[in-house]
DNA sequence: TTGTAAGCGTTATCAG
DNA sequence: CTGATAACGCTTACAA
């Protein structure tokens, strides 16, 4: 079953069936109803390859993350993927882990696969150390095809970025904990992504800007360590450190806080305020339930999604989108 | 660049090019040390397109779910891919949604890809009215490629199903709370799929072997409603219907009843043990952290995809696997 | 508006 | 063991 069995039903050359399935214009309604009817009647799809053979594209998109079980990656990856998919395009998936040596083996191997342009969903897969030309990756990719990146930023002709203003969030949430009166804010962070950088001196602008001496402390855990987040600050409490507030940058860590004051009879929000970040369905397992910082995942996946079109299309597209996240307020925070 | 590049520089025929690149054994090893430097020494990379118009395949394997972005299918769509690009298989993820008409049209739609085969991720594609032919798009699709099911069971030459023994996990379960003296034991269920009617049969022939009158109360809710839980408990609690125990076929109804619990000063586990289901991460954020079922999702990928890799390599694979699920013994439970 | 024919870059079948 | 050469199924100048 192939386009030649279609152009006999139909009484057409193949090229006329052709022109009928890429929607050329000039082809004769007469025809093209004839050629249609044809199609429907033997059920026939063109083949793919043959297909991309010719036209050099399969419109599918490659969706590159480090780890698609992330309760905030699966969602990025599902609207991505839906996103796309309403347009036509298939996804094919990829997750590459965190070392960064397999960031460029992965993109060889999705742009061996012909796909139309290249999605990086994190904030991980831009790398700190341009002496090192780290992110020559990418850059060499956006030779290829277009780049797109949800929560990363990189300057390039053919990379286009989204990016959530982690900064002025965790600034302004911050801010509304020290106009609570809170001095003793913990921070707890994971990763040292970009996304982890902005977060954190978000926190730190805050703290300076309040005139409050930045003592704070703060670590360094995994992004699903919900009971190293709760020992780290069992530590400093048995230091007799004071702490009157957490913030997290993954509601993970934040649920680490809520079991950590529960456990040792802390009263939630009174003697310590918490703010997670993601505004995941973990911030509403807890009891009580979490505060935390909502980047729009959905929205921030249709913006991208609409770029990568715009540009498929061969339209114009911004570089650089910054979107704000908000504060949603639930039980863990005053007011 | 092409491979008429590559024969050029290596001085042989575009056909002995082939040869190397596709491992064929009938090179001689100094003609073939002399092809893999050319083609080491060019960068070349065969094209996908040409290679599958020849080969019929593209080393790509169609994943259906409904829903990409539920914690379960996340996680078993990233170990699947995972294990598959371990064998260079590439991965087409498509999300389907929850409507039955829309399998059969993705089913269609992935094999327009020319997928080698297709992974359907979880038992709500096995649809239950035999009468009407629901599931004749898997056999179908079948007739095309091989198919895998993930938690769901259909018979069929080239169908291949991994499951979870759910009604065995519910069962044993219930078994153990009627153990500890529990006789008003409220199960609360989503969906009417499969896996949910197993889950739900185990639970009910669990009361019946006690001897236990079967006039437990469930129903029936949405898979991601902790509110709608615990307003159904709720309603329960003010009719003042007798309940010292929740069962509850997803994690996140097991989380309403927590917080049903905590908000009507109700004891756990004393005066209410709860068991969910998945073991997900969300067992560990209440307080007291659920018991909760766990059907390991890593192992039954594994078993799947190796499955998988077999019937695609022309060997033989078992039509059925039943793995048994394990109870996670938390707070939730006595003991 | 339509048809002819030349690619596209492989793999596979023959001969040699 | 190697090389011509015919598929594979489609798109797209170029002609008509």
């Amino acid at each position: 079953m192939n386009i030649y069995d279609v152009s006999q039903k139909a009484g057409v050359s193949i090229a006329t069936v052709s022109r009928v399935i890429n929607g050329n214009r000039s082809v004769a309604d007469s025809t093209r109803r004839r050629v249609e009817a044809a199609i429907k009647e033997l059920g026939y799809e063109p083949n793919v390859f043959a297909r991309g053979l010719g036209l050099n594209t399969m419109q599918t998109i490659g969706i590159l993350c480090n780890d698609s079980s992330d309760i905030y990656i699966a969602n990025a990856v599902y609207y991505l993927q839906h996103f796309l998919s309403e347009h036509h395009y298939d996804s094919i998936l990829c997750c590459t882990g965190n070392n960064p040596d397999d960031f460029r083996k992965y993109t060889k191997m999705i742009l061996s696969k012909r796909v139309d342009a290249v999605i990086y969903t994190g904030s991980q897969f831009i790398l700190n150390h341009p002496e090192d030309h780290d992110n020559n990756y990418i850059v060499d990719a956006s030779k290829e095809v277009p780049i797109f990146l949800l929560n990363g930023m990189l300057e390039g002709e053919n990379i286009y970025c989204v990016v959530n203003d982690d900064h002025l969030a965790v600034h302004d949430a911050a801010m509304k904990l020290i106009r609570h009166g809170r001095r003793h804010i913990v921070y707890l962070y994971s990763g040292t992504t970009l996304s982890s950088q902005n977060k954190l001196s978000g926190f730190t602008d805050a703290l300076n800007e309040a005139g409050i001496p930045n003592r704070i402390a703060y670590t360094h855990l995994g992004p699903k360590d919900i009971y190293a987040a709760k020992s780290y600050l069992e530590s400093l409490y048995d230091q007799n450190l004071p702490m009157d507030a957490v913030m997290a940058s993954e509601d993970t860590l934040a649920v680490g806080a809520v079991k950590f004051a529960e456990e040792h009879g802390i009263r939630i929000p009174e003697d310590l305020e918490i703010i997670g970040y993601n505004n995941s369905i973990l911030a509403e397992c807890t009891e009580p339930e979490l505060t935390s910082i909502d980047n729009h995942v959905e929205k921030v996946c249709r913006t991208l999604t609409d770029n990568c079109l715009k540009v498929l299309a061969g339209e114009d597209a911004p570089h650089k989108v910054i979107r704000t996240a908000d504060l949603i307020s639930r039980e863990t925070t005053v007011n």
